[in-house]
DNA sequence: TAATGCATACCAACTGGTTGGTATGTGTGC
DNA sequence: GCACACATACCAACCAGTTGGTATGCATTA
């Protein structure tokens, strides 16, 4: 990836970085400037306030995790839900490193915002929704395939998955440790092979 | 419920309310005494700091949840399966009202604090585990009934109960809703259903 | 071609209000 | 009297945001 050069990238990366480590409000002005190497000056040219930067933040990370799943490997299965299984392979095989590494920033900041800074939650409800949405076809197509015409729908089981992703990470957060999120994936694997596993 | 009190007790109730709407760090101690009717000097006769109260909360949080879910009626199901799954239907007979009303505060908090509080991150994971570890031996027992030996464990399953369902209060979160919410519920349920549904 | 004016991208210092916490005082019950 | 459970007043540090400035680039004009 091309490194940052502006300072409204090196801010958006800074956030990025500090408020999955630390939270969106106990990440101050004063930390991004310093992670981002620029001034306040230079952070109130580019944003009106800090929730106007973590507005943008959320928009930022939704541009760049799209980018990431759009050129994952598991687009390459012919088989709908192969696709489906490999993407949840994917998301495990990026649960490494240090917690705050492969932990979601929207998830993380929609937790104390929701209420105080409707503009940041609905740029994380559209994050988190919107790579819902990435899911749907595929899903929708395996479901044809396998001739399934059950009570829940495309849509409820791409959120779910979401749900539960967000969810291992609290439990990394709790644990400081990938283990219980990498058996809470095995889980969800298991789960959606086990939908698809009846005949019709 | 007995009403609270005591400055401390007040203080603890308006540290799960606050902190569920507003996050950790948002949560200011002017907030908590305001919200509780007390003043600082009430409030730090009680607690050294403001992570000692957030520790002090997770503890409240994890015994006053223990409570209610150890009066809940799932328990009265004779077969262990149908206990798990009873559990399942109670999560979400609770996802009810105000948003910050239904939604976790360990995992709220842990979320924002994992780094810089590990007295307070310690206090969620244990709450959210010790949660995961009254399931055990109803998913065990359930096991054993069923002749199941399978890949996953007890355990698993149950931290994974609890990872979908803090994830399921993100999307409440985000959506400002429980819709999206009782449809993780319905997958987890559907899931945990699916996998005993196997005979041996 | 050079001067000028303007826009942009910053910088360093500053500000008013807020914050977590401290010091001291007071009332009550034993 | 002392311990306890508070209340009040205060403090130093911090915070988001502002202010006045500089440096550079670009378009326009003479």
């Amino acid at each position: 990836m091309a490194p940052r050069t502006t300072a409204r990238e090196k801010l958006l990366d800074a956030a990025v970085k500090l408020i999955r480590q630390h939270g969106y409000t106990a990440t101050t002005l004063d930390d991004l400037c310093a992670e981002a190497g620029v001034t306040k000056g230079a952070f109130f040219h580019h944003f009106k306030s800090k929730d106007d930067l973590g507005q943008a933040a959320a928009q930022f990370w939704d541009e760049r995790t799209g980018t990431l799943f759009l050129e994952a490997p598991y687009h390459d299965h012919e088989d709908p839900l192969d696709r489906v299984l490999g993407y949840i392979d994917f998301r495990g095989s990026i649960m490494d490193g240090e917690v705050h590494e492969f932990t979601c920033l929207v998830g993380t900041m929609v937790q104390e915002v929701y209420r105080d800074a409707p503009e940041i939650r609905k740029a994380c409800r559209d994050s988190i929704f919107g790579h819902a949405g990435t899911l749907v076809e595929d899903i929708q197509a395996a479901m044809d395939q396998h001739g399934l015409t059950p009570s829940w729908t495309a849509e409820s089981l791409a959120n779910y998955t979401q749900a539960t992703l967000q969810g291992a990470y609290i439990l990394a957060k709790a644990t400081d440790s990938n283990e219980a999120s990498l058996e809470c994936v095995a889980h969800l694997r298991n789960y959606v092979a086990l939908l698809f596993a009846n005949k019709h």
